[in-house]
DNA sequence: CAATTTGTTCTACACATTATAGAACAGTTT
DNA sequence: AAACTGTTCTATAATGTGTAGAACAAATTG
């Protein structure tokens, strides 16, 4: 799986990290059951710093998306069900970017279609 | 329009204003042509500091959504054609979040939903 | 015309966030 | 036994956020 840091981004190298390793877990390139690099190992491999992997890795447990193993490793792990609580994250982080396109002149099927569109690359479970 | 500022959260004041200023757009509650109140007046009705919604006011700009007038004020400009790097903003936002949502196991069907009811709140044009 | 209001620009300060770096620890794996 | 694991700690530099006050020139208002 390859990961791209864009150091110039006003993202968070963590948060770049965090969400390209959420889309490889949803196009299927990482399985759940799989393990990620040591953050050691990974922050070779990317050229960064050590805590900034372990901060991405601890933002993906708090979202319930891998779970950290002291001593040993982090697993991606089988959703179980979905919350209030990541329903409720899931719309209001959505809401705002939908919002915006409607008032950039988006046709609220042309929404639909994007959403549609990148689904599609996703494996559906 | 009500605006809603929480300073507890880890969302920056002046995104918060931006982006309810974009649904209140979206939700047909400000018109086009319509004029934001000068940044000092609305800073001091929302109690933030006036560079805070200066701030804000620009990222609008930015985004293309108002048109501010030196010495004059900011008007909800129409939105005219839709770019292409609109469209790449717009789908590298949400892509990550279509994502986070299918590994936690929120159904394909079920975003499509979610997607459809945050639109319903919204005027169409 | 005079006063007020407008966005803009500047300096300044406090605080939080981000990223890096190195060291040490205790438990796990090899 | 050696290597590797995540964790925790201190430290530093750069950047982002929010507030504050002052000044300016142009536009608006009375």
């Amino acid at each position: 799986m390859i990961i791209r840091i864009e150091t110039t981004s006003d993202v968070p190298i963590y948060t770049q990290l965090t969400n390209q390793i959420i889309e490889g877990i949803a196009r299927g390139d990482i399985q759940y059951g799989d393990s990620l690099p040591s953050v050691r190992a990974f922050a070779a491999d990317l050229g960064v710093n050590m805590h900034t992997v372990n901060k991405s890795y601890h933002e993906l447990e708090k979202k319930g998306i891998i779970k950290i193993v002291p001593k040993s490793g982090a697993i991606i792990s089988p959703s179980k069900q979905v919350t209030n609580e990541m329903n409720e994250r899931i719309h209001s982080e959505i809401k705002p970017i939908i919002a915006e396109a409607l008032v950039l002149g988006v046709k609220k099927e042309q929404i639909q279609q994007l959403i549609f569109s990148i689904m599609e690359e996703m494996k559906e479970r």
